[in-house]
DNA sequence: ACTTAATTGACAATATATTGTCAAATGGGT
DNA sequence: ACCCATTTGACAATATATTGTCAATTAAGT
């Protein structure tokens, strides 16, 4: 049932306890061959994902917008879209509903670069999933997006 | 088969692109949960896991193999095991075996830090897993240590 | 012994991300 | 209209982590 090195934990306890280093891990190894998938085409792992979550909504979100559906701080945000605003990836255009919170949208070469780098990453993609089915990924990803849930809303009340 | 969204990839490819999205996510989440978790002990998520990987082994080792175990840089390691000492968590002994590389090993203060904060990890992970079964959490485990090993392992030939 | 390669800690520069604070702007309730 | 809570961008400080470089050290091969 349990083992001596974790005594306190229920073995689903010990066993999320051991995703959660991997998860760690995971982050750091996913940013590194990320940076190095993107970097021919002036983008890193972070560029990248902010890109993303601008090319895949229908309509143009402020900066504020766009952390609260990455999972971001706003200023953290906020700082990547200034450097892609500041090298041309993405514009800021007016916003009807505020004066401040401008839209984000991207250009030209925003989209050629989110296009580029969705090429490269399809059959990088591919073969990083190796022999791994399609069934036990997605298994995995409920796991993950399950657990995120649980932190990102009954937060204060299970953190102490 | 396959969705219009993610049109070069396979099943397997486009559930990892969604994984790795929600691991990317689950990161900051998990390290925001654990440094409110540690933050009465004077500790934070990233010293944390430097402590669990220092009291977690059998000999001493210096920060560079720390850092190889924990799969993050040698420096980034460093400063965190250099702030460790200053506040008296862990503290340098010689090694034997060479003469800059200095082993981390830790204090009355280090070691009383890391169990109290085993104690305060353990009920919160039991509550974490929720309804999630030690089975499929193991095996969301196993796809992500599958993962990183790729990642970790065959780096440069996938990367581009 | 000597040479060479790899490891290690130190130092610097930079990217990523958080928290905290502030004023401007918005929206809801009265 | 007015008040008040929330949202938003701007600014600052800090923590985390990477890459690059350097000299000291070690280890391995000759």
């Amino acid at each position: 049932m349990e083992q001596t090195r974790y005594p306190d934990h229920t073995d689903a306890g010990a066993e999320l306890t051991g995703l959660m280093l991997e998860i760690f891990r995971a982050n750091g190894a996913l940013l590194a061959a990320g940076d190095r998938l993107v970097a021919p085409l002036g983008l890193t792992s972070a560029r990248w994902q902010v890109l993303g979550s601008i090319a895949l909504t229908d309509h143009p979100l402020p900066v504020a917008h766009l952390a609260r559906v990455m999972g971001l701080s706003r200023q953290a945000v906020q700082r990547v879209v200034n450097d892609l605003e500041g090298e041309g990836f993405v514009r800021f255009e007016p916003n009807p509903h505020h004066k401040r919170a401008h839209l984000v949208v991207l250009t030209a070469k925003g989209q050629e670069a989110y296009d580029a780098a969705a090429a490269r990453e399809a059959p990088w993609a591919n073969a990083l999933a190796g022999d791994l089915s399609a069934e036990e990924i997605a298994a995995a990803r409920r796991v993950v997006t399950v657990l995120t849930r649980h932190l990102e809303t009954g937060a204060e009340s299970e953190g102490g």
